[in-house]
DNA sequence: ATCCAGGAATTTT
DNA sequence: AAAATTCATGGA
C-alpha cells in the first residue's frame, strides 16, 4: 500500500514497541496471534497483512501534518521531527502493551524483550510463520502461575504482573478507552506495578491518549535542562515526547 | 567488585 | 510532601 508521513523503522525502532524481529530484509511484528512481516521501500509498505489493519496498527489515518505543525511551534522540537520525520505512535493491544511495561520498569530494552519472549514461549501459543517459530504473547488470565513468571527473568516484578493478571479483565480494557485521559490514568495506577510512567505508556501507545507524556529518567534529564514546558505541545505532547526521547537516546549511542 | 538500568511501593525524614 | 531505601536480575 502506498503511505505517506510514515518512516517504519522510526515507527518501530524508537523504543515504543518490543514485539519485533529484524530478519534479512524486512521486519516481523508480533500482535495479538498475528506475524506480520513487512517492509518498507520509499511510499510502498509491503506486507502480509491488509491495509486496513496497517492503517488502524500504525494509526496512519490520523493527520501528520497538524501533529507536526503543532510540535514544531517550539524550537527544540525542529530537530528531533526533522530526524525522524515519518515516526507514528503505534496502536498496540492494550494488554499486551499494559504487561510489557510493567516488565520494563528499571531496565532496558534488549532485557525488557528478552522477558517479553520468554513470557511468549512460556505462556502463548506457537505458531510457525514463513518457516521460523514465533510464539504468542500470552492472553490475558494465562499468566498464572507464578514459578514460571519467576523464570522469564523478570525480578521482583512478576509478582506485579502475577497480580495484574488475576486483577484485569476484559472490561476493564475497554471501559479504558471510554475514559478521559486523566481518569483512564488514574485507573490503571490503581494497578499494582503501574505508577505514573507506566500509565502514561499504557495511555499513550494503547488507549490513543496521545495527550500522555510518560517521564522517564532521559526525558526527566532533558525537561530539567532545557526546561520545556511539554504541556504547549497540547493535545500532542505524547508524540512530542517519542520524538524527544528518540533524539536523546540516539545520541547517547552515538557518543 | 560495584553500580545502575526507560520505576514503583514502602519506609523514613 | 519530599527524600531515601528496597525490590531481582543482567550487563557494563
Amino acid at each position: 500500500m502506498l503511505v505517506k508521513d510514515f518512516n517504519l523503522k522510526y515507527t518501530l525502532e524508537c523504543g515504543q514497541f518490543f514485539r519485533y524481529k529484524k530478519l534479512d530484509n524486512h521486519y516481523y511484528v508480533q500482535t495479538k496471534n498475528k506475524v506480520i512481516k513487512i517492509q518498507q521501500n520509499d511510499n510502498q509498505l509491503i506486507s502480509n497483512e491488509s491495509n486496513e489493519f496497517l492503517t488502524e496498527f500504525f494509526n496512519l489515518n490520523q493527520n501528520y501534518n497538524n501533529i507536526i505543525k503543532t510540535l514544531i511551534k517550539h524550537k527544540d522540537l525542529v530537530q528531533p521531527v526533522n530526524q525522524f520525520y515519518g515516526l507514528r505512535i503505534i496502536n498496540q493491544d492494550p494488554w499486551e502493551c499494559m504487561i510489557s511495561y510493567i516488565s520494563s520498569s528499571a531496565r532496558s530494552i534488549p532485557l525488557i524483550k528478552q522477558s517479553i519472549e520468554l513470557m511468549s514461549q512460556n505462556f502463548g501459543e506457537k505458531i510457525i510463520f514463513d518457516n521460523k517459530t514465533f510464539y504468542t504473547f500470552p492472553k490475558l488470565g494465562s499468566l498464572n502461575n507464578l514459578e514460571l513468571l519467576k523464570q522469564c527473568k523478570l525480578g521482583f516484578r512478576a509478582d506485579y504482573i502475577y497480580k495484574v493478571n488475576s486483577l484485569v479483565t476484559e472490561e476493564f480494557l475497554n471501559n479504558l478507552k471510554e475514559l478521559s485521559y486523566k481518569e483512564a490514568k488514574a485507573e490503571l495506577m490503581k494497578l499494582p506495578g503501574i505508577g505514573p510512567k507506566v500509565a502514561d505508556c499504557i495511555c499513550l501507545f494503547s488507549l490513543k491518549k496521545f495527550e500522555a507524556f510518560p517521564i522517564d529518567t532521559w526525558i526527566n534529564k532533558y525537561l530539567k535542562q532545557t526546561n520545556l514546558d511539554y504541556q504547549q505541545f497540547h493535545p500532542y505532547q505524547g508524540y512530542a515526547q517519542e520524538f524527544i526521547y528518540y533524539a536523546q537516546i540516539s545520541a547517547d549511542k552515538t557518543l
